[in-house]
DNA sequence: CCCTTCATCATCCGAACGGATGACAAGCGG
DNA sequence: CCGCTTGTCATCCGTTCGGATGATGAAGGG
């Protein structure tokens, strides 16, 4: 039976998750043994069921993607994750990519692309869309920010100053404005504004 | 023969051409007699199988949706159009309204509120997902940026002080200020970098 | 023709920020 | 065991912000 491919889908759209299932019930050696409609009931599912491919929507309200993949990945789930996604910059791309996931592939994909991508993905294959491919070979930024660091920022983005951060992390305003300081670095901005754009469209806040 | 609602799907997933068709298949009384991956194709489908109702993505490559609609109204289809999209941003939900489309409804709805949605546009009723109503009264962001505050906002999130943008956009220190200020009241902050926040969020950046 | 919106500019001032620099402790991996 | 990362804290100082307030002119709709 290691041939039977058991598969969880996590989007928050039932009409992709059933658009999914009528996919993959027609395809001999696959199954769906899972849904999830957010990013933590993904983790949930996963946990419990085990499957062997997950298919994960990147942008979900109440839980982003890629936290859950971060998550499934630190909770050592042999699990392979394929991001599917309608989305294909370079900042989810790499965002999904770095936080563990094994495959990228667009929503547009042809049935058959994705059926493919399952199973090379069952077989210990990667599967990159010609679009992460590129996004993967061009790249140049590989700083990745702290827990702490994306913990301030997130303050700052929500209209908080150094010294409400401080407060509301439990740490004194010097540090904040060290893990500020990191983070401008490491982002290659300067400011705070300049700064929130860009974890924004990296997809940390 | 009047109880039969033959429905059109025209969109450049087939995840979510099959979703559809796995939904209303499953659903007495409804049918799924066309598809279409793209607007322009939509229109041809239409016009030759005369459906009831049309589902219409609206971001598609290589023909929007919008056009489509247009389109379609301008040859006088009986069919009623329902925009069936990922996004609810204002502008999107009132072009397809103003292009002709009959109803509006976000890809994350429930399959229930689908179904009867499309029941709805049969029977003659308009089907407004709430946030296009929001969209329609206005209620939701009255509160427009001006262009120049945009301007101004663009630069602050590429990590310009008051100084650069001004210089940028050939105006005073003074001019910028006001204009942030003016950007910090209509979206509810008090800095810059909350500011580029909500602007992103909104889409405006 | 008036009123509103948008864009422009100015001044004052306290608060907040960013940069530079140095220091210390804990944990992890080579 | 040493080096690196992460997180913690501190001081100093010049720059920048944001708030308050007021004013002017062009454009456009009622």
């Amino acid at each position: 039976m290691s041939d039977l491919i058991r598969i969880v889908v996590v989007d928050d759209h039932p009409i992709v998750r059933d658009g999914l299932i009528g996919i993959f019930s027609r395809e001999p050696g696959l199954e769906i043994v899972g849904e999830a409609s957010s990013g933590p009931e993904g983790v949930v599912v996963v946990m419990q069921v085990r499957p062997d491919v997950v298919l994960m929507d990147l942008r979900m309200p109440g839980g982003a993607g890629v936290e859950a993949i971060r998550t499934l990945v630190e909770r050592g789930t042999p699990a392979r994750i394929l991001v599917l996604t309608t989305y294909d910059t370079d900042h989810d791309i790499l965002a999904a990519l770095g936080a563990g996931a094994h495959g990228y592939l667009l929503k547009d994909a042809p049935r058959a692309d994705l059926i493919r991508a399952v199973k090379d993905l069952a077989a210990g294959r990667p599967v990159l869309a010609p679009q992460a491919l590129a996004a993967l070979t061009g790249r140049r930024n590989d700083q990745t920010l702290t827990p702490r660091e994306i913990q301030v920022l997130r303050v700052i983005a929500g209209g908080g100053t150094n010294k409400t951060a401080a407060d509301e992390l439990m740490v004194s305003e010097a540090t904040v404005k060290t893990h500020l300081a990191h983070a401008y670095a490491k982002l290659d901005v300067s400011d705070r504004a300049a700064a929130v754009r860009v974890a924004f469209e990296r997809g940390l806040l």
